[in-house]
DNA sequence: GTCTATACATTGATAGAC
DNA sequence: GTCTATCAATGTATAGAC
């Protein structure tokens, strides 16, 4: 060891530092959008001079890419699996809280995805066309055997898969919205909660299911 | 008349060089934001010199407020009247319809509303506190009452309005990411049809509804 | 009402002392 | 690995000739 006198280990300077810039960057992206962020604003934010983020990124669309990265490998870690011999009832239902949890846990991540697609999706197009349609491929599939066995109304299965993505990322991107209209200062666990069983409850209920929790 | 030889009276060159500069600004606050947007790039896209930009709008914030102001004036012009006499099917699925079409017909105002709340809704609070939650009370009553007379299912009236709004927002906002997996170029008028059905079966089963047009 | 020229701040990115 | 100083480029906005 050459630098035993500092306070963290070689190694663990840079993966805390990088740590600070990619919750700093995460948060200017969602303020100004991929052009309107500034890495003067990131750095400030992360606290630390301008030049140390060219240091561990090497440029603006370097840092962007890394937050996106971020936010697919936490996608991708909660996109479940769904069996045709599931119960579909139980299954939507699961999808639905999950996604509400997350809108509640990770705001900017969903925000941050929403406003690349918004944007025309330019750094995103080959997420969606492979990983994401095959994803969706897989949903339809065991949905429309759902379907085929008698378990639930027959409906277009991707529109389906569109709703419930849509109504719960809803509460995420748009929670500025949300919340002013439901005169709270931030979500309470309890309104999670409560939007997860009204959601359900609609959809599963317009899938001709029956929810399994109701209330 | 002092300019008699002019291909448009002065009103008229006023009137189209700012609706040329309108539609410009909305095209690159949708690619950019607010702050990523240049009003080098809105010029060239309404085909005028930067200066003229400056000549009809005070400043960048002054332009993207007029942009906002259209928007919301669509907004109003589309939120229709509903009474508790009215049958809640038929209401519902024709805000659901229109909500859809418009999404259609007017994408870029969608979605700049949606970064706009996205990023916080910095110049859209007072709007949301005062129009939209007066717009929203009422709704609620209505839907209120149609529980009370027992014509649907007792649901959360604001989450149901929530519900209706993302579900048929998100084919606009998200268009870049529906198009890519749906593995189609851009919407046709049988997509909106489609749409508009799926939802509105869904939803209003989900309440208890029977659907006045199903598939 | 139009448009060139320009002022002045901020941007992304780099060089180089420490 | 850190941070000051600096670059060229681009940003908003304005002045002033036409």
């Amino acid at each position: 060891m050459t630098e035993p006198s500092k306070k963290y280990r070689t190694g663990k300077i840079r993966e805390r530092n990088v740590e600070q810039i990619l919750a700093a960057a995460e948060h200017e992206f969602v303020l100004h959008g991929f052009k309107g962020a500034s890495i003067q604003a990131i750095a400030d934010r992360a606290g630390l001079p301008k030049a140390n983020i060219h240091y561990y990124f090497q440029n603006k669309l370097t840092l962007y890419n890394a937050v996106l990265e971020n936010i697919i490998d936490l996608w991708n870690s909660l996109l479940d699996e769904m069996s045709e011999d599931d119960d579909p009832a139980l299954v939507l239902e699961a999808l639905i809280r999950k996604k509400v949890e997350l809108s509640y846990t990770h705001p900017r991540a969903s925000k941050i995805f929403a406003m690349e697609i918004i944007q025309g999706a330019p750094r995103l197009k080959d997420y969606i066309r492979s990983d994401l349609r095959q994803w969706l491929r897989e949903r339809t599939r065991v949905i429309d055997s759902w379907m085929a066995q008698g378990k639930m109304n027959r409906v277009d299965p991707t529109h389906l898969i569109f709703l419930i993505w849509s109504s719960t990322q809803h509460y995420a991107d748009f929670d500025a919205q949300v919340l002013t209209l439901l005169n709270q200062a931030e979500y309470e666990a309890e309104d999670i909660e409560h939007i997860s069983r009204t959601l359900s409850n609609i959809i599963l209920k317009g899938c001709g299911l029956k929810p399994a929790v109701s209330d």
